[in-house]
Parts: structure tokens; sequence; C-alpha cells
DNA sequence: TGATAAAATGATAATGATTATCATAATCAC
DNA sequence: GTGATTATGATAATCATTATCATTTTATCA
């Protein structure tokens, strides 16, 4: 299970010159099994439910490594916490956020990706990166 | 100068029943005098200059009050940090920074909006707010 | 115009997410 | 296996922002 996405830790960790440790991969496995958006201390408590005696420092660190590996990607709403998520399985897209009950539906629209080159361009900037988010109520809350 | 600024914020005190002061009204000026894109933080740098003796706390609390009132308006980038702008004298608008010297260039795009609307709607959602940046580096920096 | 209630202020403590530190344990290269 | 380096956990530090609290200022109304 996951084996693709460990060796794609494994090479990575070869590359830089770190080390192997089976809790990176523990914490990589929670990630790829549970298909959230969740904060680092929110990783945390899924994390200590399975395997307990991680520190919350090693999922800061992990969390770090697998977002530079590409295995997962982090994205920041308007409370300025940092969330993460499983990069296999999907590409690149936005988030739509309930405010209520902070529900996500990922968005993925080309319109976005043109624009941003235009701007960019239109502007002589060259694009490190961008952020697109909706932030509104979702069905069900509205009906409550 | 700012009478048109000074009525809204005096009017909207009125309207939340709180009381007037002037130092609300210093802090309005000086964020209405110097047109940039800065955090609480670097507005208190800017005020105390010139007003001594007032506190973090008050500009904090001045600001949120600006906020609402509709006289400023903020927006948070990718470092988490809160920054805001006088809204008098430009309409909506999204940024494009430079992640070297943070430089600010203003974006108004309509497609941004048409977008955001469709994509809420073809989601069931009541929009509440949505936030569009993008980040690059500037013509000067890439020269360097 | 006081007297009084409510809000504003400044100093400072608290908060909460994240990062740094440091001693110890695990891993790797030879 | 040994030495060097990285990983880890506990905990302290950081930094933007918020809360607290004693004091001052403003507004209301007799």
């Amino acid at each position: 299970m996951f084996r693709k996405e460990h060796e794609i830790l494994e090479g990575y960790i070869r590359d830089k010159k770190l080390k192997q440790s089976g809790k990176r991969i523990q914490i990589l496995d929670v990630i790829l099994q549970n298909k959230k958006h969740l904060s680092a201390e929110e990783w945390y408590q899924q994390v200590v439910k399975k395997y307990p005696g991680i520190g919350q420092a090693t999922i800061y660190r992990t969390i770090k490594v697998l977002c530079d590996s590409g295995l997962i990607r982090e994205f920041t709403l308007d409370d300025g916490i940092a969330r993460y998520e499983s990069a296999s399985g999907s590409t690149h897209h936005h988030h739509l956020v309930c405010v209520e009950c902070r529900k996500f539906v990922e968005i993925a629209d080309d319109r976005i990706e043109e624009m941003k080159l235009q701007i960019a361009k239109k502007n002589g900037f060259k694009l490190v990166s961008h952020r697109f988010e909706l932030y509104g109520i979702c069905q069900t809350c509205l009906k409550k």
C-alpha cells in the first residue's frame, strides 16, 4: 500500500542526504489514508491515534519534508492556519470553503490559470505562485 | 482634509454607540496619507512617528473599527500577516506581489468576479468573500 | 454643570501556531 | 562496529494578535 509514495519519499531522502525513518512513513501513510484538508495540529491528532509516541515537532518537521518532496500540498485559508492535503490523486486546484461548517469543495478552472499568466506577463512579473479561494455558505448550512 | 472620511468614521461611531476619540482620527489620517499596504505593526510605526504616545493595542483596535466602517480594507498574504489599505480612491481589487522586494501591483479583472459567482452558483454556495493573489518576481528584481 | 455610566486607552499578559534548541536515540558510511 | 550525522521528543522561544485591567476620557442626563 502506497508503495509509489513510499518510493518517492525514500528517493527524496536519498537525494537530500537525509536518513530513512519509520516515523516519516507512518505520518505519510496517515495523511494518504485520510483524504482530508487538515492542519498540522489536526494531522498530529490523527497520527498519535494510530502511532502513539510521536511528538508534534516531528509532525511539523515531517510535513515540511513531505511538502518539499511534492507528496502533499500546503494551502492557507483566511484564518492563517496552514492545511495540507495529499497531492496524489488530484491535480492543481483551488478551494471553495464553507465558512460555517468548513466543508471544502475542490475547484479547478483553466480560466484562472490563463488569467494569472496573462496578468503576470502584462506587469512584467515572473510568476512564482498564486492563490484563489472562495468563501461562502454551503447549501446544507443555508438551510439551517 | 479627509473631511468625508472623518464623517464616515464619526457616523459609524454614532451608529454603534461608541464614543468619539481624537486618536482614531489621527490613526485614520496617517493611513489615508500613506497610500501603502502595511501591517498593523508597520502602521503603528508610522503613527507613533507623528503622534507619539499611542499604544499598539489602540492601533489594532482602531484598525478593526476602520475595517468595519469600510474606510480601510484588510487583506492577507502568504505570510499570514494582515495588511491594510485605504479603501477610498480605489475599488475592489487583488494583488500581484513581488516575493523579493514586496512591491504591490493592484489588479482588477472582471473575469475574476464573473468566475467566482459562477463557481459559487454551480456548487450551491452563497458567496461571502474571495481571495485572488499572484506572487512573482518583478522586473526590477529579475534584473538583479 | 456635575455625577455617573460606558467606552477608550496603554501597559502588559495571554494565546496559538509555528520554529528553535538541546539532549538523546536511531541511522548510515566506512 | 565505530564515528559522524540526522531524527526525535520535550520544551522553550517567537511573533502577530487578542485579552485583561486599571486609569482616563467621553457622553448622558438630572
